[in-house]
DNA sequence: TATGAATGAGAATTCATTCAT
DNA sequence: AATGAATGAATTCTCATTCAT
């Protein structure tokens, strides 16, 4: 008995999800694994032993392992932008909102998905050509959040910057920031309970190098 | 007529000349490699090639594709601190030597050798466990100094930060900013001209940032 | 239509037949060419291309040369094992036993196969600690069979022997007269047929030598 | 001033002293690498270093590594040909002189140079067809001598033998035996202080054999 | 859709031998 | 004669991807 197109028996349905659950399984697979072991180190063959499938059931996922790790780079961010967009959106005062969402996504990302943080600072970098490429649009859009924040305080206290590349530049330092604090406090060092701390000295410095930048 | 031990003959030091030759064009040769093609992509043929050597010769040199690149990175670290400290320890005032060396970092060194700065930020992250050790031991090197740099500030001004941490932030945020830039306006843009402008408002910020810190 | 697990079907069933096949025909190649070219001469593409499969293949049923390389001689060991030991036990008198497997040896193994000979007497010896070890592992079985039954003759025969140490010399010195008769008369010379001749008086010589151990 | 030719001068006699001195370090140094670390382990270099000699200095002693090799074994092959041949001729029983030879080939000679045994037995096997070559030749001698012994005890002791094949087939067991023998106690087991007790029934073990073929 | 055996290009590394000095 | 840096062919092994079932 079909079902008209558009609707799912009820095994379909069970397919779907099952489908949907597999594609899951490899997606959190190849993170620990990637985060674990490395990009390179990591072979198909281990990430669909983690994930419980075949090689072949990967490939119908994805159809390359760079397109794995870029799936990957993409939730990353999209968590990444949810959180500190949301934090900055939350309060009225945009230097409270840096202050927050800053705290916010070394306290409630950083510390809690610290394979996330080694996806996105080590295990992404200068893997391929595409993948750099993926990179770069997925840094210009965190930056580009960034620069709009900063646009943001300056419209909202009325001040200027000194000059037009001001606002990028800030949000690249403050990227840069971020990066490396995470890097060394989470990937190199295991001083995660340091974090709260370091995010508050963080958020100070930056709120600091921003006023320095205005004009005037 | 043999020489005195110790001396070579004149023979002697040409072959010695042509040795150390030959084991700058393969280092040369791998940075070229390394920062155009990828780490992973450059096969030792490869590096051998463009050196004009043969794969023996470089086993002789260096007795694996991760030493190369670990003698790249201490050959690039050890210029950094170089032209960082004389800049910083050039002038009397802290502040101004931090400008100065920032400022210098970026024009003398980014502008100058931007393959550097791919090998440093891009080539030598995440490659395997023995690189990525040399890479935290390389970084750990260049946040001591510029805590360093950040404390001697600190003392010459006579005032104090808000606790313990403040100066491993400063000097880890900096790096990171650095890291960040230098990134973003040569390795996926090609905006390394707009560096002396960039530069002068990272340092502005850089200074905001650390006296946003201070106690009081 | 699913069959019950543990079953396969008819396809699973040509396909295992295939698999097996792969790796029967990638030990038959790998025989041939040590025996023919020796183990070190004897590429591990060149096994591949004489067993008709790809390089990958070989790697998915050994995980290296030196495991093809054991596995020939536990099939060897076997083997001879087997027939030595059948050949001993089918008779009563262990005298007569002792004859029968020392001829049935020569005849019905060595003459048969002398690229087992020579995998085992030649191409196996001093190739790497791990296949020596693996190598010691087996000659010591095959001793301590001979031993065994040196002991039963002994037992059956209600004789003792001049020293405790003497059954496994005289296991030792059998296994060193095949051996060196084995590699003379196949390996080095081609005279296969006259094994038949040679045989019988090896046994003869191993029979008068047990005896001259006999105490009294 | 020219010293007739035929003739050296003092420095001339020091240079050759000198010279045979580094080939003889070569061989020593040859002999402990192939023993300790096996003939395919022991680079070239190694074996310089060893020899306190440039690598070019063993070209001008050896045209290959093949070649040392195979002088390795002459010399051994000569030594053990002369221990056996000399306690054989001491004595005039014939029968005495099989014990003698056999128990000073164990005792005076793999008792006290485990090296050459392993060099003998194990790191000549199934090298290359050249060694293996040589290696056949050196056994055809030992077997030669040792069938020439087993001769003159026939014809002292005025019997004969099963058949034409008999005198062959006893040298070669012989072989055999003191090879596994020497194989087992010296190279496998560390056995070496038992081997003066295992001589003693080799012996008799041989003698027993032997008889055991006479005609009669 | 799911499977997983098969593929084979590609990589790093070794080392006997040569030869210019 | 002695040196030892240079050579480069050869080898083992890996792993992303394919495809017949």
């Amino acid at each position: 008995m079909k079902k008209s197109p558009g609707t799912l028996s009820r095994a379909g349905q069970r397919r779907q999800r099952e489908k949907e659950g597999r594609r899951e399984a490899i997606l959190k697979a190849a993170m620990t694994l990637f985060a674990s072991e490395g990009y390179n180190q990591a072979s198909m063959e281990h990430i669909a032993d983690e994930a419980e499938v075949s090689i072949g059931t990967v490939y119908i996922n994805f159809k390359s392992k760079e397109e794995i790790l870029a799936h990957l780079m993409d939730e990353i961010a999209y968590e990444i932008r949810k959180i500190v967009g949301d934090n900055f959106r939350t309060v009225e005062d945009p230097y409270e909102g840096m202050r927050k969402s800053g705290i916010a996504f070394m306290t409630e990302f950083c510390q809690k998905y610290p394979e996330k943080i080694i996806i996105l600072y080590r295990e992404s970098v200068g893997k391929s050509p595409l993948l750099e490429a993926h990179r770069e649009k997925m840094h210009k859009q965190l930056v580009a959040d960034l620069q709009g924040a900063v646009e943001t305080l300056k419209e909202k206290s009325g001040f200027r910057f000194r000059s037009g590349l001001s606002s990028e530049i800030i949000a690249t330092c403050i990227g840069g920031m971020y990066e490396r604090i995470a890097y060394q406090f989470i990937i190199w060092q295991n001083r995660t309970d340091e974090l709260d701390e370091a995010s508050e000295e963080v958020v100070d410095f930056i709120v600091g190098g921003v006023n320095s930048l205005r004009m005037k």
